[in-house]
DNA sequence: CTGTGTGCAAACATTTTGCAAGCAG
DNA sequence: CTGCTTGCAAAATGTTTGCACACAG
C-alpha cells in the first residue's frame, strides 16, 4: 500500500538500479526502456500495448514480448509499477509513483480515470476490522459510461 | 446492480425458466444442474471448479466444460449469477440471490468473506458524478489476512 | 419435425518456460 | 569469464467456436 510519490525519472532509475543490484540482476537496455516508457506515458498499458509501443518507438532495439512480461513482473514485485486487473481481458500496468488511487473505467471506450477518496479508505479499514481481517491491500474499480460516450 | 433477494430454489428455477422461454432457449438437464449446484453451494466457483464438481456429483450426466462456460455466461447476462474477477487466474461465480455485497479475500487461505456497506456505495455514486460518469457497476475487493491465518 | 443445445476437438488469446546465444559486470 | 538476460518458439493456461449429432418443445 506504500507508494513512491512523484519521483523524477532520475530518482526512479536510481531506485531501479538499486533493486537490481540488491538482487544481483543486471541493468539492461530492454529493462530501462520498459521503465522509461511507462514513466513517460501516463496511460495504462497491457503487456502487449507496451510491447508494441516499444517496438514502434525503438525499431532498432531487439525486444521480445517475453521480456516485457518478465520486466513488468519484476517491476511489480518491487512496487515500481502497479497493475489493475480487467477480468478475462487481462491486466493493465502503470508506474506506481503516485499516491494511492482507484479507477473508474468506461465500459464503451475503456478510458480509465483515476480518483482518490480518503473517506472510502477509512471505511474499508473499519470493515476489515469488523471481519477480523488485517488489511494489506484493496481494489476498487467503478464501471460506467463516460461523458463523451454518453453523448454519442 | 439489481439483485434477486433470497429466492428459494423453486422460485429461482421459475425465474430461470421464464428467462429461457423469453429468449426461446431450451431448459436442459445440464443447465438445471449448473444452476442447482451454484444454488446449493455457497462457495465461489471458477468455471473449472464447477465443471469438476458436477462431473463428480453426477457421473451419469454428460457435460462438457464448454457447456459450463456457456451456461455461466448466460446466467450472468441475466443476473442470476454474478462474478468476481481474480486477475489472470480467471473469474469466480456465485448465485446473485443476495443483496449486493463485496468481498474481503484472505491472501493466505483464499477464504472469501462477503460484506455490505451502503455508505461506500453512496460515495461511489458521488465520485462517478464528479467525473462525469454514469455508474453501471462496481467492483471492490479488500485483500488481507483473516483471523485464523493471523494466529498461525 | 424444427431449431436450439450438446460434447468434442480445434482454435484462440494470453502468459510462461526451455534453450542456446548474447552481453553486463 | 561467469552467469544472468535475451529472443524465439514451444508449452501451458483459460476460454471460445465450428460442427455433427442429440433432444426439447
Amino acid at each position: 500500500m506504500t507508494s513512491i510519490v512523484s519521483l523524477s525519472y532520475k530518482e526512479l532509475l536510481a531506485t531501479f538500479k538499486h533493486i537490481l543490484k540488491q538482487n544481483k540482476l543486471k541493468f539492461t537496455n530492454q529493462r530501462e526502456i520498459v521503465l522509461y516508457t511507462l514513466y513517460t506515458n501516463t496511460q495504462h498499458f497491457t503487456s502487449e500495448d507496451l510491447y508494441l509501443l516499444i517496438k514502434k518507438e525503438y525499431p532498432q532495439l531487439s525486444i521480445g514480448i517475453a521480456t516485457v512480461y518478465r520486466t513488468l513482473t519484476l517491476l511489480e514485485e518491487n512496487d515500481i509499477v502497479s497493475s489493475i486487473s480487467l477480468g478475462v481481458q487481462g491486466k493493465k500496468y502503470e508506474i506506481a509513483n503516485k499516491p494511492h488511487h482507484d479507477h473508474i473505467i468506461c465500459e464503451i471506450c475503456h478510458t480509465i480515470v483515476e480518483f482518490e477518496n480518503k473517506e472510502i479508505e477509512e471505511l474499508q479499514d473499519v470493515i476489515a476490522k469488523e471481519n477480523g481481517f488485517k488489511l494489506t491491500n484493496h481494489l476498487m474499480q467503478l464501471y460506467g459510461v463516460c461523458k463523451v460516450c454518453q453523448e454519442k
